[in-house]
DNA sequence: GCCGTTTTCGGCCCGACTGTTTTCAGTCG
């Protein structure tokens, strides 16, 4: 029997979220658009395919799945097709959707240009604009065109979302130097780039200080900031080079609690921590939680004090996405997530003897001033020419100078291991022999990633099913903003690491994280091992750590989660088979 | 369209900003 194309997550997301925006333009009851919205962002989060729920029977488990929504996943998936999808778009022009992703225009300014003018796109609309044809519409006057030009604009510059790896160094150093400023406090990130998704929109900073205006003077005159959006007493929005919108809040110590909180979002986390409250007779805004019954008002310096008053355990930012965080919260069983404190070592390094820029020893010394007990070299197998892999002869010399470099070093022990490549059929670049004798061995695919989903599936599967295999490295090999993940049933993946106890990667270099989030999720979930390497490729690459222990609090993973989280007497224990 | 420590019906987060108003609609986070 010939199985249907697969229909992926993203793409069911995709249409429900066109619905959502047809709903809007139609002017639909808002709580049904609501509805949708948060069927989109529930799809979205999900760590299986959508297609395994509906075989499976599950989705009513989803949250804010219900019976209609489920009728309608349901045709979708197994039919390709949605019949009140198709009914929806046929009673607008097409395109029109589309004038919703220019900021400052909603629904109601969509529909006007549209039933009015003919407008059903952000080209015929600047067009329009300048030709004065928009200013004869009710409520568009000239800030309002002149600010839609302005959006337009912008989005042909595509300002768009950056991954995390690039934004966190931005506001380190924005930290470290408005720190300095005398009396300031709690100075932290709030919003996606707090939650540690993947990339990131823009910038909020919060902080307290008794002296608001000197920290905004000193923020606003940054040698990084190229442009000053608002400066005023309490708040600065600013440009720095690169693109990247930055905004500093400093606000009154004695509410910083629920302020932060709010701003950390995500915005769905918010709306389900506040229906709740609303259930308990509370108010939540930034500004604390009001006593519906007295119309008090109680005030929070503490994330941690704003929770409990609710009946909450402290829920990290990670977990904030408005999935289960908070009937866990509840129950008060919310994970220790695993911190970088607890990494004791790094199993996937490259040197100059492959495509690094340092030595063994100084990637060694390197890990050793991070408190790390254990390193492992994986520098490339041959069969990847431009990355100067090694053959046969270099391996072997390679093993014995490290055999060497661990008599004449102490504090740290280092590995011999290879990134060796998995070929098209899934055969190793390097004899089993040789393997054998590595302290480790990671696999990983560099080549062929057009394959088809069934043929990519069966290779790295055969790879993993390889014994002297321990880690299947960046299983998706996607590469941020650009590469899409190679196609992959990654749940056949999960369950193969699981059957031959084979570790999987979560890869920290920034433009990788990979496995992403979601996944991390469901390979902890299933009982597959994970590790946490950076791919370093020069000493200042091991800072990357973070990075994935970003991606794996995500997860919901915890330091047993985790191999190098563990004693070198384990790491290289693992498999016990 | 979803959902339940008040409910299978009647609610559904909350506040700020902007521009166009003369009391508020629309959009955003």
């Amino acid at each position: 029997m010939r199985k249907l194309k697969v229909m992926k997550n993203s793409e069911v997301a995709k249409v429900f979220q066109d619905i959502a925006d047809l709903l809007e333009l139609k002017g639909e009851n808002q709580f049904k658009i609501r509805a949708y919205q948060k069927v989109v962002r529930s799809i979205e989060h999900l760590p299986v395919e959508v297609e395994q729920l509906v075989a499976e029977d599950k989705l009513k488990g989803v949250p804010g799945v219900g019976e209609a929504i489920t009728k309608k996943i349901t045709e979708l998936v197994t039919t390709g097709h949605l019949d009140y999808y198709e009914k929806l778009k046929a009673e607008f022009p097409e395109g029109i959707s589309t004038l919703l992703d220019i900021p400052s225009i909603g629904p109601k300014t969509a529909m006007l240009l549209s039933s009015e003018l003919g407008i059903r796109s952000a080209d015929e609309l600047e067009a329009a604009i300048i030709g004065g044809r928009v200013a004869s519409l009710p409520r568009m006057g000239d800030k309002i065109t002149e600010n839609i030009l302005r959006h337009i604009q912008a989005l042909r510059r595509k300002d768009q979302r950056i991954p995390i790896g690039e934004a966190l160094p931005v506001v380190d150093t924005i930290l470290t130097r408005l720190g300095q400023v005398p009396g300031v406090r709690n100075l932290t990130p709030a919003g996606s780039l707090r939650r540690f998704r993947e990339t990131v929109g823009d910038i909020d900073l919060m902080g307290t200080a008794n002296n608001a205006s000197q920290i905004i003077q000193t923020f606003v005159n940054l040698t990084q900031v190229k442009e000053i959006l608002a400066s005023g007493t309490t708040k600065a929005s600013v440009v720095v080079s690169g693109g990247l919108q930055v905004d500093l809040r400093i606000v009154e110590h004695d509410c910083f609690g629920s302020l932060l909180q709010y701003f950390t979002g995500s915005q769905q986390h918010n709306i389900n921590l506040r229906e709740r409250a609303h259930r308990m007779g509370l108010k939540l805004s930034e500004y604390g939680i009001t006593n519906l019954a007295t119309e008090e008002l109680e005030k929070f310096a503490t994330e941690e004090a704003f929770y409990e008053r609710q009946g909450l355990e402290f829920i990290p930012p990670e977990l904030r996405e408005g999935q289960q965080e908070l009937e866990r919260a509840e129950q008060g069983t919310i994970p220790k997530l695993v911190e970088l404190s607890d990494i004791k070592g790094d199993l996937h390094v490259h040197t100059n003897w492959s495509d690094g820029r340092d030595s063994i020893e100084a990637m060694a010394l390197a890990a050793r001033d991070l408190g790390y007990h254990y390193l492992g070299i994986a520098d490339h197998s041959g069969g990847r020419g431009i990355a100067h892999g090694l053959d046969a002869e270099r391996l072997k010399q390679q093993i014995s100078e490290i055999r060497e470099l661990n008599q004449r070093i102490s504090g740290i022990h280092v590995l011999s291991s290879i990134e060796v490549d998995i070929r098209a059929d899934g055969s190793l670049d390097m004899s089993d022999e040789l393997l054998a004798e590595l302290d480790i061995v990671t696999a990983a695919v560099h080549s062929g990633m057009s394959q088809s989903q069934e043929q990519m599936t069966k290779r790295v599967i055969r790879a993993i099913e390889n014994p002297n295999v321990d880690v299947l490295a960046h299983p998706t090999s996607r590469l941020l903003p650009d590469r899409e993940p190679v196609a992959v049933d990654m749940e056949a993946v999960f369950q193969a690491a699981l059957r031959t106890n084979t570790m999987l990667e979560i890869n920290a270099m920034p433009s990788r994280l990979d496995l992403k989030d979601i996944h991390a999720y469901r390979a902890r979930e299933l009982g597959v091992k994970l590790v946490i390497n950076t791919d370093a490729h020069s000493t200042e690459h091991l800072s990357f750590m973070r990075f994935g222990i970003g991606v794996s609090r995500r997860g919901w993973c915890q330091a047993q989660d985790i191999i190098n989280t563990k004693p070198l007497k384990e790491v290289i224990a693992f498999p016990a088979s």
